[in-house]
DNA sequence: CATCAGGTACGACACGCATCGTACCTAGGA
DNA sequence: TCCTAGGTACGATGCGTGTCGTACCTGATG
């Protein structure tokens, strides 16, 4: 019950290359791309985004996400809550969640 | 006194992971954040950018900017000129350029 | 033709990092 | 108290790739 947050850099320390560098990787990008598309931004699990990978990548992941800025992690103690860090983001780099939005509209990326 | 465009993909199909792979690079962001802050969209020499690189690796990095469909490149044989590809960017990733052309203005990237 | 500067081709190397195996931690429920 | 599910820590590994050395090509200049 301890629900200690974690979070990154604030919004002015973000910088452009770690955050272009951590969406370079195709399963980071696919989590940006649903938060991104998300526009009520909900909390998230970490199992909710179906990642075909195994759990201590996913941690891996989840913590580069959030040591760039890109999200904040609520901390359950046996679970985790992930959340997206929509205004920081549209503050330090304005148009970058539209990009990835418009990815989540895209085809190859409909799962329904 | 060939002249040949060296093009990458169409607009739509720059696909955004090997686009934001290319930028991940900071030799290639910085070719990219000073194109993108070039409102008149010069037509470059590879020199004009002080790599502090080698030759070969500088193109090895122009080659990836063409082949992910950032830039193009003109041969004229014994050198080679480099263009934005401005409006297939804005067209498939809009705000894109923005965000390289704001690290332009930022106090760290102030070379005079 | 000789020379030179810009650029490419090929190979080699070193480092980063995505991935996973094993082990351990945390909270909730039976 | 034990079990289970979600998550982390640490180490090992394999691949991608940024980098450069050497050699070669191209066009301009003298």
């Amino acid at each position: 019950m301890v629900k200690e947050t974690l979070s990154g850099p604030a919004a002015a320390e973000m910088e452009l290359g770690t955050v272009l560098r951590a969406l370079s990787d195709e399963h980071r990008r696919a989590v940006m791309v649903e938060l991104a598309a998300d526009e009520e931004d909900r909390e998230r699990t970490c199992n909710s985004f179906d990642l075909p990978i195994s759990k201590q990548t996913q941690t891996h992941h989840f913590r580069a996400l959030r040591e760039v800025g890109l999200i904040c992690e609520i901390d359950y103690g046996n679970r985790k809550g992930i959340r997206l860090r929509r205004s920081d983001i549209d503050v330090r780099f304005p148009g970058l969640l539209g990009i990835l939005a418009a990815e989540a509209r895209k085809p190859e990326h409909a799962h329904g």
